[in-house]
Parts: C-alpha cells; sequence; structure tokens
DNA sequence: GCCAAATTCAACCATCTGGTTGACCATCGC
DNA sequence: GCGATGGTCAACCAGATGGTTGAATTTGGC
C-alpha cells in the first residue's frame, strides 16, 4: 500500500501544516491554542489538524469540550526511510529501504 | 524561505513521481523511457518531471533529441533533516535541524 | 530533404485543496 | 438553565493538480 507515504508527504507539503508539527513537538496543545499564531480561520486549522490526524502524523484526543493534539513521531518513520534509501545508502537499513520500493513499484523482487 | 520544503514535499506526494525517482535510482533515462512503465500518456509524465526537476529531485540534461533525466539525491537531504528532526534526535544534527526550525517558523531565535 | 522519433506546448476537463463564513453542537462555569 | 467557550460541519469559492488530446518543434537516419 502506497497510501501512507501518499497522505504523509502531501500532509507535510504545507508549511502550516509543517509549523504546527513543530508547535506540537514541545507539548500537545488543544485546536485554539494551534490556531493563535495563524492569521486563518479556527476551521481551516481544524481541517489542517484532521488532515494531518489522517496521515497519522498527529492524535487527536476529545476531553470535555478541549480536542487534546499530540504530535505521533512515528508516522514519518516509514518516509523517512524511503527518503534516506536516496543517496545515503550507508546509513540505512537497506532491507527496509527495497522493501518500500517494492511495495511502491509493484514488482517482483527477487524471490528466495 | 520555505519553498524548498514545499515543493520536494508536494513532489514526493505522488506515487507516480515517487516511482520515476525509483527507476532513475538504477540509471539515467530518457523521458521516454521512464514513461514506458507507466500507464498515462507521455504528455502527463513530462509534467511530473519537470515537477521533479523543480523541485531539484531530478536534472535533465538534453543531448540531441534526448532528454536525459539524472536523479540528485541532495535534494532530498534538507527535507530529510527536517523529518528526523521528529522523534529521532539522537540520530541527527540538531544544530542544521533547528536553523530549519528557525526559517519555517520565521521566529527570532537566540542571537548571538 | 523527408519521415519518424522524442518531447514539449496549449487548451481543456474533473477533481482536490486551502481558504472563507455562518450555523451548529458540546460542555464548562456559575 | 444560560451564556460563553471550544470545536466541527456545510456550503461555497478560487486556484492548483493530474490527466487528456492534438498540434508544434527539434533532431536523427537514410
Amino acid at each position: 500500500m502506497t497510501l501512507t507515504l501518499d497522505t504523509v508527504f502531501a500532509a507535510l507539503a504545507d508549511p502550516t501544516r509543517r509549523a504546527i508539527l513543530s508547535m506540537l513537538l514541545e507539548d500537545d496543545m488543544a485546536v485554539t491554542d494551534v490556531a493563535a499564531p495563524f492569521q486563518i480561520s479556527l476551521a481551516a486549522i481544524s481541517k489542517h489538524l484532521t488532515i494531518l490526524a489522517d496521515a497519522g502524523l498527529i492524535s487527536q484526543e476529545k476531553r470535555g469540550r478541549i480536542n487534546w493534539c499530540k504530535l505521533e513521531p512515528d508516522a514519518m518513520r516509514n518516509a523517512s526511510v524511503w527518503m534516506q534509501g536516496f543517496g545515503q545508502f550507508e546509513l540505512i537499513d537497506l532491507d527496509a529501504f527495497e522493501r518500500f520500493l517494492e511495495a511502491e513499484l509493484d514488482i517482483d523482487p527477487t524471490p528466495d
């Protein structure tokens, strides 16, 4: 399934969303607090958060009327592994990278 | 400038373009050969290649009527550094990551 | 010189994206 | 209970995206 890389990279392509992720590095935040530094509407931020959550990059947990947003750094790992396959072979787990390539290209790799 | 991360991540968000990059890992290729495995039109592939080139992920060099496409793995490095800041602090150059955060958030960091 | 090959260009189309506003729905404080 | 707070939903809009087809352009082979 290529869906994960699709949604993760698409989510990361927007500067507002990357800024939100950076903010969440520091601490979990309520939606309103996430929205505070931005000029755009709360509804727009809410949509951005949905996109980040769909990509698995954050999780949201509603406690009372507060919807807490929490960074989920693991979601970036697959994408990071994929990227590092380019130009930095010596640094990464080549097996993991090849499994990604196979899934992406849907080719039949050297069978055992 | 946040443009680099914008264009790189946006370019990587499309599975066709990721597949093209994977193909170019093996060798430089002509546009027609890049297009061969795909069902979509040559013109569509040509557009994808333009997007990849604009993001700096590939370069194109016209020799004769052949437009050779070459992987430029360095372009992914900034994005890779950015991503690795999330959850894998011990593995990366924290200085480089902080410079990226500053540029992204446009904040005034501890001045010297 | 002419035809075919290798690409790009241009116009067009459907769909997605990021934004808006206003209505709506919980829930907290009192 | 009522008003304010926190957040999502729905409808809408402009512009980007990914695809198409057909014409145009450049170059290579004979």
